[in-house]
DNA sequence: TTATTAACCAAGCAAGCGCTTGGTTATTTT
DNA sequence: AAAATAACCAAGCGCTTGCTTGGTTAATAA
């Protein structure tokens, strides 16, 4: 139709793909299914992405970024530790289980990819995880936790993304409880004082 | 060859495809893949199993069960609800990172299975679940965990399970120190005094 | 107005898929 | 020795898959 200035079929195509690869698996959802998803027919899709595996990396890059978007403007301009952990996690959860296409758990899907691509990823996925890496080294310099380690940053991920196996929104337990008790479980309990 | 009293290509084929269908997931994985990592030709496991979906159903079940054995084997006698969680979280830890199965993991699959056969996963994952929901119920009852609601349960599944998608035994951590790391976790500091 | 280009559709191709069928082999039973 | 059975193999069938190719349409540029 009109020629440059319109990307919005490309994003609505990665949209689509994303929710699609999460909620049936990369392997068992076929590109007719994103063709149909938007509209198209079934080798359109080819005209904006090479392959199917150039989908999931678009998706999993640019939906990982613009969820670390998210993330930096939820706690920016937070000066408390304990404070942007709680906004990580919620916000966080709100990616995974809010956002209709539910882009971290991507990364689930890298397997798919070759090498070139996978790393390409895991330096999205790097960006990410960077302001939570920095926030779990201020608690620990605080000493709120008792170390910052790399298995504590992973178990927690797990459990975080663990939740978009369970977890239904509009359910008795809302996003909000749910990153309360989630935050809990890695800060532990309240210290009484300080 | 010898009629009767042989399963063992059966389970082989089992474990091989609890393998394969964990390692490169269930739809990436061919039927062919399977035949060939226990040396059959392509349709032979068709004699054994009526559908991939059969043999995915039954590496779930057969897997989440014996793994409950060992789950049941390892807490017998114990009475202390926390040391009674320590032993399930790396008995566990066992049953998904050092058993060249990693049968845990197959529950992820159960979206690629109709009603009623995720009907009879979910209840042999009910089965594996009902220790670990007892021992967070007594642990609750002592005050030593805050809550033993289901978030609490699922949380902790989560984060245990994800540990397969970045754990790797051989490395600098020690499944020891993995089931360790996860009990504290889940239970919070060490109090004190009882 | 004409030419160009972006964005699609219609149709189909080669490869791979789950699964079936009919035959083969070796063991066990009679 | 003969019959029966369990456990496979060889071959292939119909279908789906990712992807390609050539044409079509409408908007822009010249």
């Amino acid at each position: 139709m009109e020629p440059g200035l319109e990307p919005n079929r490309r994003r609505e195509l990665l949209r689509a793909a994303a929710r699609l690869f999460v909620e049936k698996g990369f392997a068992a959802t076929t590109t007719r299914d994103i063709a149909e998803a938007v509209g198209m027919r079934a080798g359109s899709p080819f005209y904006h992405f090479r392959s199917k595996q150039e989908l999931l990396k678009a998706a999993m890059i640019e939906g990982l970024d613009s969820g670390l978007v998210r993330l930096l403007a939820a706690v920016d301009g937070v000066a408390d530790p304990e404070i942007c952990l709680r906004v990580l996690v919620r916000t966080h959860l709100g990616n995974l289980l809010e956002d209709d296409c539910r882009s971290p758990m991507l990364i689930y899907e890298s397997r798919a990819l070759d090498a070139a691509d996978r790393a390409e990823v895991a330096a999205a996925f790097d960006r990410y995880q960077a302001p939570w890496q920095a926030t779990l080294e201020q608690l620990a310099a605080i000493g709120r936790i008792d170390s910052a380690g790399p298995p504590k940053r992973l178990l927690m991920f797990g459990m975080l993304n663990g939740c978009s196996h369970w977890f239904r929104p509009g359910g008795a337990l809302s996003v909000d409880e749910l990153a309360e008790a989630a935050a809990a479980f890695v800060l532990g309990p309240q210290p009484s004082a300080q």
